[in-house]
DNA sequence: TATTGTTATACTCTATAACTATA
DNA sequence: TATAGTTATAGAGTATAACAATA
């Protein structure tokens, strides 16, 4: 029958695919004075403001101490202040100074500038489709990962994908 | 103003599923003893035995500095071996030690296992029309800055295979 | 002079472990 | 003791610039 249809695997179709991507994000991201990281951050920060570094880091899937490194960096660059909260001197408030709001906006215009011109000629069914079988590759890649080092028992109740 | 409840940007997803992917991609390779860019470069070479360093970067989409960079580890864990071309003393032939051929056996095996795992579920139309988006995905960001219609002289012939 | 590849250096992102400070 | 976060350190991957060797 026709061609060998000798494909790359998908894994590695998403992950080029995705370093293009991220590229040109970084680029875009970069000309309007920010980077990805940072643009994550502000986003999260800007959805969550009361959150504490440690759901943060969660949420963003990276370590706390990485979390730190990224809003030392924010600080530095004075985007961010922060001050423990009163009620739990524990945890840190973070607050976005002006230059961090301005920042946001500067970087929120250039990631839906960028959008935009990334599914231009990709329909809505395209679209959502693909978001779908994304989805399960994430799945796929996440749970089930060996018979050996899984030790996992079965008692999931609330593993909601999504 | 907006109404907030949308998807993220399809840009964002993709490069949220690439990392999920290429973690797990790479704890699957880091068990066989490598990781992903050694995969990548075993497969290049055994793919194209006879090509330069130069060619090898550009094909992988890293600059030669890098390729030489990976290719001083590779040599220090003697998976390869480089000596002069005979013919053009410049360019390095890159030969494959018995331990490199090995771990490239190995190497292959955890991939195609991965990929197994990852498309378990997934039909073959569905990942046709993914792999389908996602090269229309980096040609809209490699390309075209301001897609807008804006001067795209009609100079390719042949501009989408399928 | 042009081409091939290496070295030196540094940056970004990430991680682990040990630490401080609160509770 | 447990929790929130930081510091110190390291490592992988990448990049730029200057360089050496060869043609």
């Amino acid at each position: 029958m026709g061609h060998p249809p000798q494909q790359p695997p998908i894994g590695l179709h998403v992950s080029r695919t995705a370093k293009v991507l991220s590229r040109a994000f970084g680029r875009a991201l970069a000309q309007a004075g920010g980077s990805e990281p940072v643009w994550l951050i502000l986003l999260a920060l800007k959805r969550n403001p009361d959150s504490t570094q440690r759901r943060l880091a969660d949420e963003l899937e990276i370590r706390e101490a990485t979390l730190t490194h990224h809003l030392n960096g924010m600080e530095r660059d004075g985007l961010i202040t922060r001050r423990r909260a009163p009620e739990n001197r524990r945890v840190h408030r973070i607050t976005l100074t002006d230059e961090g709001q301005a920042a946001f906006l500067r970087l929120r215009a250039a990631a839906a500038e960028f959008d935009r011109r990334l599914r231009s000629g990709i329909s809505g069914d395209e679209l959502a489709a693909v978001r779908t079988v994304l989805h399960r590759l994430a799945e796929n890649a996440d749970g089930a990962p060996d018979p050996d080092e899984a030790g996992r028992p079965p008692c999931f109740s609330e593993e909601r994908p999504h």
